[in-house]
DNA sequence: CCGATCGCTGTAAACGTTTCCGGCGAGTCT
DNA sequence: AGACTCGCCGGAAACGTTTACAGCGATCGG
């Protein structure tokens, strides 16, 4: 007698079929009142009724190949141990929640044959749409990104033509702002340790820092150049090498988590931080502000980015006809007590042990001045 | 004319019947050599030749509808910028994805709610398995795991008599290994800052410390005590109060960010670390390493505890009628810089300024003591 | 040389939803 | 009172796959 199972899973969950049946109307009907569009109040309560006597819940895939969307947005980028990355998501994740939607989180390890992958895989429409932040950007990756079958929007720079939605910041400027910052507080000798050069990010750093040593008619010194990539124990030993050759009075750091591998290195070769060397960051993340002494960042805005990121892809998603659209976020410095010493240029020794002191903020926020 | 787009879906795109009508078989036939199961040489060239020409990429959702599985995995933890439940996502993603699955990552900021709903979500099918870490655990949490339709595996404590797919660690333990290397090395007033006594985790360590106390017949002075949340401006504010009222020589943290609250606030009233406190964290993340001391912190092998939960899960999911299992991982604590000098207790004042050094590792990894 | 076997094929039925469409009874307007 | 609208209902067709089943020609063994 196992015919009538045409009304339940085959794992013997309750269908729509179950509970149409059980409510005596037929699934058109059942279908309907669970969606809560139509139905008479005797038809409404009798299939309400059967729903939870059965324990019924729809079954998201079949609703999913019926109305051609998962519900769920994507977001690739490069190391999910960043905190920026974590702070990008938490931004991302809380306008796409909004909509009733879930975050699948990909890291691709900067490997563009990972970052490929995904884009190919976004063909088969396991997702609505995606946010990527790619590290590199290849010739495969626009293409792809152009020619992908669902939304997609870049965080990061991209080229000026391509016909993709994309939120940037202006990193260069980012490095400058850090620059000046330095300059104006009394250090002559900047020194950068950097990310990988073939990465957008590492080249727009270098040649923002360049440009804004140049622009204050200062020579480089490419002794006090220095490249790992973007992780902790490279920045430390980025920084272990840029020391061990030549005496920075300040160091600009391409992002966070390189800056504190500089603070390691520095603080273990006896360096003391402000008074010796200065030191930026760069992103702005939670992590700078854990440091002691707190860390001085330049944000870029990645919360701020993220959230943009994700408003033009909900729009997107809804109207797929929409012009490619670009943002940009502007960075910001917040200055905390790594650099918050202005040094005595001139001035005699006086106070030699005021030690590090909380720098007087004006950002609106409690994070530091904005320059 | 527009009758034949039966064979293409509503967007356009090419389905199974696109590249069958190409190749002149049938569906069936196009179906099992793009499974490549089955098919002649002479269909196969055929169908691989229609399939690349017109870009045909299978739809994820109506293979999963056949199949009734996603090739999704979820995990819950509660707060995705804790470095402890990165790691343990990076293990879990590198099992998971060795069996062509992907990873959905969900952070429930530790509400009950959010967890109720992630797990009553479960009905309806849109992953296949789920990996749930728990913070506070109630009656509702149980009945929805024992009654889930989906396979779940639960990392941390949970009553003897659940039958579920368990890994758990002995953080009671753990915490009597710190206390247990700090009055080795010369401690005596050991103070803790704990997180949320409510939750499990904070429950187990608060009675693992005054166990282990009382195990060396030291009584515990209240005062030494403080409870926040866990996360780094919590353990800064607690470590604070702490230091207020009381002057320990030691510090245990409930968690690294705790820890990493604790150090700043130690630094910060101008205690030095490890000289006058030693700082002893827990959950050895990599951010114990980037401290400057290094910290000392108690491994409870969040890696791991993912690894093993993802197998767990990945053989239930092949095989549902498993008896409910349970593993154990034992913790370990890394002894660092920031607890690595031994008090000159009965010893007079000797090298008053032989600063932080780095203990000397017996470990297998370049992580410190296990003890 | 004929029946069994085997490899391949196509038809059609699933998987569990949503939704189009025609039917039908009750009301409304003229 | 008849034509019309309107709300509700059920049958059936989608959505795009995989797969059970049956048919069919060729090969093989006796």
């Amino acid at each position: 007698m196992g015919r009538k199972r045409l009304q339940e899973s085959a794992d013997g969950r309750p269908t729509v079929h179950t509970v149409a049946a059980r409510a005596g109307v037929s699934i058109a009907s059942a279908s309907r009142v669970l969606n809560g569009v139509g139905g008479s109040p005797e038809t409404i309560r009798k299939v309400r009724a059967a729903a939870a006597e059965v324990g019924y819940v729809p079954n998201a895939i079949a609703r999913s190949l019926q109305s051609q969307r998962t519900g769920l947005v994507a977001l690739a980028v490069e190391d999910i141990g960043n905190p920026v990355y974590v702070a990008m998501m938490r931004a991302i994740e809380a306008v796409v929640a909004s909509s009733g939607r879930q975050l699948v989180v990909h890291a691709t390890g900067g490997r563009i044959d990972n970052e490929m992958t995904l884009l190919r895989r976004l063909a088969n429409r396991y997702v609505d749409g995606m946010i990527i932040s790619p590290i590199r950007v290849t010739d495969d990756h626009l293409g792809a990104l152009a020619g992908s079958p669902v939304p997609v929007v870049v965080i990061g720079q991209l080229g000026a033509d391509a016909p993709v939605d994309n939120v940037r910041t202006d990193s260069r400027r980012g490095v400058a702002l850090a620059v000046d910052h330095l300059l104006a507080t009394g250090r002559r000798r900047i020194g950068f340790v950097n990310g990988p050069l073939d990465t957008v990010p590492g080249a727009a750093r270098d040649a923002g820092f360049r440009a804004a040593l140049a622009r204050h008619g200062i020579h480089l010194d490419e002794d006090l150049v220095e490249v790992g990539d973007f992780q902790y124990a490279a920045g430390r030993a980025a920084a272990l090498r840029l020391l061990a050759r030549a005496s920075p009075d300040a160091l600009v750091c391409a992002n966070d988590l390189i800056a504190v591998g500089a603070l390691h290195a520095l603080l273990a070769a006896g360096r003391r931080v402000p008074e010796d060397v200065a030191l930026v960051g760069m992103d702005d993340t939670e992590l700078a502000q854990m440091m002691f002494p707190q860390l001085s960042s330049v944000s870029l805005g990645s919360a701020e980015r993220g959230r943009r990121a994700a408003e033009l892809l909900l729009q997107r998603i809804a109207d797929p006809t929409l012009p490619p659209r670009r943002e940009q976020v502007p960075p910001s410095l917040a200055v905390r007590a790594s650099s918050g010493t202005t040094l005595p240029a001139a001035r005699p020794s006086a106070d030699p042990l005021d030690g590090p002191t909380a720098p007087t903020p004006t950002h609106p926020s409690s994070e530091g001045v904005t320059a």
